[in-house]
DNA sequence: GATATTTAGATGCAAATGCATTCAACAGCC
DNA sequence: GGCTGTTGAATGCATTTGCATCTAAATATC
């Protein structure tokens, strides 16, 4: 079936990708100019850390930042390369790896939160009330 | 001043990208199914066809498309590979090229545009009301 | 009118992304 | 056990992006 979008649907396209952009670019920006590592890796190390000491597994990283499988095998090649994270083999799987955080991965991810929240509060947060947040978080969820 | 973001802010940060990279995964996927070009293809086009016959500057594309100097000169190479655009000199200005669109050019777009109107429809369109359409735009503005 | 500054556009090089394929290990089935 | 299909992860190759720089033309300054 095939509707033509409306003009309020194709409003709504065009200052989603703008709005999410702009915001990316705003976050990315403030975390080069920090010398700090892409917003990519702190996604990445979040949800290391938040694995704990047990880690978790390659392929649970990529169900959980929606990335492709090519895309975190990388990441995480550059993020080891950094010394940010292990990879150890896993036991009830060979061809398996579980990643767990180093120190100075925890450290890293850190340093990289002020700039981060600071660069995400200018964009989003200071633009809108708390109420008004409330509702763009509900109507946006209705997106996904 | 460094106000920590909200967990609304932050909520809505995470779903506005989310939501962006979504929408604009299915139309790229929608246009590539179709052995269409992506999506910035339809961007440029459009705009160069807007610009009617008298065709426009490079840096006027540029500033339209919000996109860095260096990916429209990118993007307009590619674009003219593919025999959609002209470039021509500039009469008043010996640096700068006039662009316009070829017949191709205008027919390829022309044939993009279902298949955008389409994946957009059914990633944004369909998932709220037209009532919804119009706060979600609003809200959305408001972070330009 | 000579010199310095800014502007339009291209490009070399490095890094990231997408796609398809690879390899090895696992799981199911007979 | 042997065979087939599937899953976890890496990688070769081509395309795209980002950054910095470059050239040439235009504009401003003196």
């Amino acid at each position: 079936m095939s509707m033509p979008p409306s003009p309020e649907t194709q409003a709504v396209w065009t200052t989603l990708i703008q709005a999410a952009d702009g915001a990316r670019n705003q976050v990315e920006s403030a975390l080069a100019d920090a010398s700090l590592p892409p917003l990519s890796w702190y996604d990445a190390l979040l949800e290391i850390e938040r694995a704990g000491p047990t880690g978790l597994r390659a392929y649970e990283l990529k169900d959980r930042l929606l990335m492709p499988q090519y895309g975190t095998s990388r990441l995480l090649a550059r993020i080891e390369g950094a010394g940010l994270i292990l990879r150890k083999a896993c036991n009830d799987d060979a061809r398996g790896q579980i990643i767990t955080l180093t120190e100075k991965g925890a450290e890293t991810r850190r340093r990289m939160w002020p700039v981060y929240a600071n660069a995400m509060e200018s964009a989003i947060g200071s633009k809108l009330k708390p109420v008004q947040l409330g509702r763009l978080n509900r109507l946006l969820g209705k997106l996904l």
